[in-house]
RNA sequence: CGGAGUGUAGCGCAGUCUGGUAGCGCACCUGGUUUGGGACCAGGGGGUCGAAGGUUCGAGUCCUUUCACUCCGACCA
């Protein structure tokens, strides 16, 4: 490709709106274009190029390990969601509208719903199973904030599969096949990444896995072990339960009065207690179905934190939110002086495992300026669930190593589903003995054009990309320095023919520009590899570039074409 | 959803306080010079000043309403 014709409108200076470097280059380098704003972009024609390669690294392996691609309706009617109860529980990321007849519609941010139905059309006995149908399709999430360029756009490319089964076991041979095939793809994506243990969302289902790109500037954080391999997202991960040096309280079992004392700090503080005999309670409004809600008092111990995501799991809402003063008060709580113990009635409430009959503790009184002491948290009149974040320093639940922080980029997420959608949307099959079975499913998520933003994140410099082997839009940049020395334009057009010919694909830079110009621009596209042919030509040398760390080698012209060949094939 | 901020040429911004011909840099077009680190000279094109309403002889600027976007937060009571 001559670079003379082609559309990559690059850029000194960068859009006030961009802080990640992956958004940054990728928009001055002329990868894609921003529309407006709000998380939608344009793919250039450079992006595009990158865009196809990774996806056919994805199609690749995913083809070689046996699944079909197919292409479903990017529209999905409004009646199969509902059918899968999800048309309300998806909330308002899911774009809904109405055509001209006034029937509803979706645009689908996933489409368990979509292939489900595809396939319960089609497949009928347990001779057709098992089959792993996935499509690489736009999807289309209303996000919140959008942001950070291709790493959460509102639009976006993604790569869902989904596998269908007779049983669980078969179901779990094709999970553990695809965390493997997986692997392959982020490997060959020339990627650093950590399989990790993750919540399920609103996707549903039980056991999922996460495929996290580590980089600093990634939105999610995740747990990981010093000594093991043990991972997982924080809205998921576990730890060996704590134990605590500092001795039990002995007081009696009695009200104290405890003035303006409404922190886990100051009561600490004003008992000379451990935080971890402190029950620390957190209301919040749990949201149902049917705009259905109601307020959940979570209690854990005060040396612990509140992970919402397991909250909201162990209520089974669809989300938390906040509870004003004034909502509390309505049911009879006390902001700084609430308690599982004595709540009042109406109210739910869910206790952390790890306070499961414990005694000595202090809670608060449910009433104003009062806590309690000596209390046993009983065993029977609670229900228990974890709903505590893992902390760093933690220990590991596998091997008793130490837990820490780290921050991931969510490029790739599994799950094994089993009958989730099969059994609402009467997905079944007929086994052996003539008997209509729901079938067992998997689902298998990629961001691909996440993907694009992931690979920045962990490959770039200050000057600009540093696209990895698979990915790169182009693999070789031929820079005619001037193009006016005829010399080297005459050069530069022969390597360019001849690697073309022999399957490079080569960005021929052919442009009027001076050599400053057009070095900023290859440092800002950052192809893995250049070939200069400039003012050493008159000593018949040019040079060999590589990207990654801008090293540089003198190479006899006459020998170049043969160098290259060597270097990159 | 809460808080803060910004909307003026494709991009980045000034002008708004104190109303009076719409500006600058980059990019773009024409001609010329230049060619190893984002060249220079000369000439040129491009604007419903986010939208609607109002005040005024006159509004980018003042008032009202509204929309969009960006950033921070949305969890420990």
């Amino acid at each position: 490709m001559r670079f003379s014709t082609l559309l990559v409108p690059t850029t000194k200076e960068t859009p006030n709106d961009a802080t990640l470097a992956s958004h940054i280059f990728l928009l001055r380098g002329g990868f894609i274009q921003s529309v407006g704003g709000s998380g939608l972009y344009n793919f250039l024609p450079l992006g595009k190029r990158v865009l196809d390669k990774v996806r056919n690294v994805v199609k690749d392996e995913l083809d070689a390990a046996g699944c079909q691609e197919v292409s479903l309706s990017f529209v999905t009617p409004a009646s199969l969601w509902e059918e899968s109860g999800r048309y309300e529980k998806y909330g308002k990321e899911l774009l809904r509208f109405k055509d001209r007849k006034e029937n509803e519609f979706v645009l689908g941010p996933t489409h368990e719903e979509m292939m489900v139905n595809l396939v319960r059309q089609s497949v009928k006995s347990y001779k057709q199973l098992p089959l792993n149908l996935y499509q690489i399709n736009l999807k289309f999430r209303d996000e919140i904030r959008p942001r950070f360029g291709l790493m959460r756009g509102r639009e976006f490319l993604m790569k869902d599969g989904y596998s269908f089964h007779t049983d669980e076991a078969d179901m779990k041979r094709e999970f553990d096949l695809m965390e493997e095939t997986y692997k392959k793809i982020f490997t060959r994506l020339g990627l650093e990444f950590r399989v990790v243990e993750a919540d399920s969302g609103a996707i549903g289902g039980s056991g999922s896995k996460e495929f996290m790109v580590l980089a600093d500037s990634g939105e999610d954080t995740i747990v990981i072990c010093d000594a093991c391999d043990y991972g997982a997202n924080i809205e998921a991960a576990t730890r060996k339960e704590k134990a605590c040096d500092a001795p039990a309280p002995t007081l009696p079992s009695e009200k104290v009065h405890t003035p303006d004392i409404t922190t886990m700090e100051a009561l600490s503080e004003y008992f000379n207690v451990n935080p971890y005999y402190l029950v620390k309670t957190v209301a919040m409004r749990a949201l149902y179905d049917e705009g259905k809600s109601e307020i959940v008092l979570f209690a854990l111990r005060g040396s612990d934190e509140l992970q919402e995501v397991k909250a909201c799991n162990a209520v089974d809402a669809n989300d938390l939110v906040e509870v004003n003063e004034e909502e509390l008060s309505e049911a009879g709580l006390v902001a700084g002086f609430m308690s599982p113990i004595g709540a009042p009635k109406g109210v739910r409430v869910v206790v952390d495992n790890t306070l499961k009959g414990a005694s000595g503790m202090i809670c608060g009184a449910n009433e104003k300026d009062y806590h309690t002491t000596g209390n046993t948290i009983d065993e029977e009149s609670f229900d228990f669930y974890d709903i505590v974040a893992v902390q760093e320093g933690d220990m590991c639940p596998k091997c008793g190593g130490t837990l820490r922080y780290t921050k991931g980029i969510e490029a790739g997420h599994i799950f094994q589903l089993g009958t989730r959608y099969s059994e609402p949307l009467g997905c079944t099959f007929l086994d052996e003995n003539g008997k209509a079975k729901p079938m067992v499913m998997g689902t298998y998520g990629i961001g691909v054009s996440r993907l694009l933003a992931a690979i920045i994140e962990q490959h770039h410099d200050e000057k600009g990309c540093i696209w990895t082997k698979e990915s790169a839009p182009f693999d070789l940049y031929v820079m005619v320095s001037n193009v006016k020395d005829e010399a080297q334009l005459a050069l530069g057009e022969k390597v360019y023919e001849a690697l073309k010919r022999k399957g490079i694909d080569v960005l021929f830079d052919d442009r009027k520009d001076r050599f400053g110009a057009k070095m900023k621009d290859y440092e800002l596209i950052g192809v893995p590899h250049a070939v200069i042919i400039g003012k050493k030509l008159a000593e018949g040398m040019v040079e060999f570039v590589t990207r990654e760390g801008m090293e540089k080698e003198e190479v006899p012209a006459e020998e170049i074409i043969a160098f290259v060949e060597e270097k990159l094939c």
